[in-house]
DNA sequence: ATAAATAAAGACAAAACTATCTTTAATTAT
DNA sequence: ATAATTAAAGATAGTTTTGTCTTTATTTAT
């Protein structure tokens, strides 16, 4: 479904947001462990969310590390993906033709759309906040290596 | 969702089920130009399909070519996934866990698990066959070049 | 000021994926 | 038999993805 990138990506802004804050920040040492997740690899993944996009925030030194602002918690899981130069899956065509439209459908499409647009839901209405705090509430992980 | 191996497989299949019979079998030439692919990178694929699963039949030589039993062409759509090994998606964790289990679930499990069943019921219980007559039946494409 | 801690940046490498080209084998038509 | 046609097989190459390592910049604590 999504590249390894933006697996790590989505579960690294996940677990920064229910973890970290402000006061307490992540190293990347911490994140990489806890979501089990090659440190250089998200290292690269994390600054990329940080520079060009604000999901996240950063601060170099000791006692440095990364945490989500409110505003950024708020923001949809969607983000992530844009970020990552991967929602692609959430409008494409399943056999992968150039575009999926009515005018135009491929044999899979009328039985595929539903699904697609399920997806495209969830990742749209549901906030990083919210699977955040679904690790608080019950026994929800995010690793199991 | 799927590889650019995995789509053309598909479209393929779909295509060769459609419009090829043993009397008159396509040729790769038509095929890839049909579905829109690289003819050698097409041809490789097929040549998988043929060899080593028996999904599609093939005929050297002079009007020789691709064709679908039709007992392959009952087969659902998921053997191709499996004999392209691009059928973990039905299965996976959305956010790449090492398992995707009720007893440790990630924090978007709950949401995603149905839309995860919708996928694989339709590649499970449709036929190449229902997609290939989705050809016939109205005005669907199987390329948009 | 200096040292320590931490993320940022950049160079590099390994693996996987996508694609092309050439040669070989099989089949058919003449 | 021979030539023509077609898929099979194999070699190779380019690109993208995944991953590691080293150096640099920034911040904090002493
Ligand atoms: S055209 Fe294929 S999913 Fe819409
Ligand atoms: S554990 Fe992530 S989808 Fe089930």
């Amino acid at each position: 479904m999504f590249s390894k990138a933006t697996e790590y990506a989505l579960r690294a802004t996940i677990f920064i947001a229910q973890k970290g804050t402000e006061e307490k920040k992540l190293s990347i040492e911490e994140i990489a462990k806890a979501i089990d997740s090659p440190k250089s690899f998200t290292a690269k993944i994390l600054q990329a969310l940080t520079k060009d996009n604000h999901i996240i925030s950063s601060v170099r030194g000791p006692n440095g590390g990364f945490y989500l602002t409110e505003k950024s918690k708020q923001l949809p899981v969607r983000i992530i993906l844009q970020a990552m130069g991967d929602e692609e899956v959430l409008e494409k065509c399943v056999l992968g033709l150039k575009q999926c439209s009515e005018l135009q459908p491929c044999p899979m499409h009328s039985q595929y759309k539903s699904i697609r647009k399920q997806l495209k839901e969830l990742f749209v209405t549901k906030s990083i906040k919210q699977f955040a705090s679904e690790i608080k509430d019950g026994v929800i992980f995010i690793n199991n290596s």
